[in-house]
DNA sequence: TATTGATCATAT
DNA sequence: ATATGATCAATA
């Protein structure tokens, strides 16, 4: 009767995306230590040295692959799971990161078949209560939320990532900001600014630049947020 | 204090 | 080393 101890806790992967919905759904309200008690894992003191806590421990508890693949969290769903931390009124408290990428190639890829534009296909929100005062194991999950961008959404993500690829494309890595794009933006994506990934500059010769990653900024996904909560539009 | 640039753990 | 999961912390 005990052969499953400790295996049971990991739920197997949902059939179904209303399934997958549901069990997001049945988790509001709860915090993230009672999660992890449940999963046997322990809460870290604080997300300095634990930065992707939140994220894996939905992924267990919603039966995603644990295995870390460049894949939807969900393959057979075609679902990417994003936990995204907000703070008691519900606004975001970081930009969310979607995809790394590789500046020797981007220059080629269009819109259309861009790892962005297939990572934010279909996502399923999950926040949670990210205010730092709050003990990780006391922040409590909140209303998930299905989502694929509306054709404006993907109007305005794709705007965005024409511009910032395009100056990529054209070796102009290093004149990359964060500045750049109004709901997308280009930050580091490294272990450490000593990092490189090869590019090509300006002149087309190769080179070594700091490794980049694409990520939406808080008022994009605000607004999304609040467009599920709020009723009306 | 909002945002940009830097960083951390784990698994493959 | 690279990719996945992100948040931290210095700066403007």
């Amino acid at each position: 009767m005990c052969l499953a101890l400790g295996v049971k806790v990991s739920p197997p992967p949902p059939a179904t995306e209303a399934e997958l919905v549901a069990r997001a759904a049945a988790l509001a309200g709860r915090t993230l230590g009672s999660l992890a008690d449940e999963l046997e894992l322990s809460v870290p003191s604080d997300l300095r040295r634990a930065k992707g806590f939140p994220g894996m421990l939905m992924e267990r508890a919603l039966g995603a692959t644990a295995a870390s693949r460049a894949e939807p969290d969900f393959p057979a769903l075609g679902v990417e799971l994003k936990t995204i931390p907000v703070d008691a009124r519900g606004h975001p408290c970081e930009s969310t990161f979607v995809a790394t990428i590789d500046c020797a190639t981007i220059g080629e890829v269009e819109w259309e078949r861009s790892v962005v534009r297939a990572k934010l296909a279909r996502v399923l929100w999950m926040p949670i209560e990210g205010s730092r005062p709050i003990p990780v194991g006391d922040r409590r999950i909140g209303s998930a939320l299905i989502w694929s961008p509306s054709p404006e959404e993907e109007r305005l993500l794709r705007f965005d990532w024409e511009e910032l690829a395009g100056v990529i494309g054209q070796g102009e890595v290093e004149r990359m900001t964060g500045h750049l794009g109004r709901n997308l933006q280009v930050r580091p994506k490294a272990a450490n600014s000593r990092s490189r990934r090869r590019a090509f500059d300006r002149d087309g010769a190769r080179c070594a630049v700091l490794p980049r990653g694409f990520y939406l900024r808080a008022s994009f996904t605000s607004a999304l947020l609040a467009r599920h909560f709020h009723l009306s539009t």
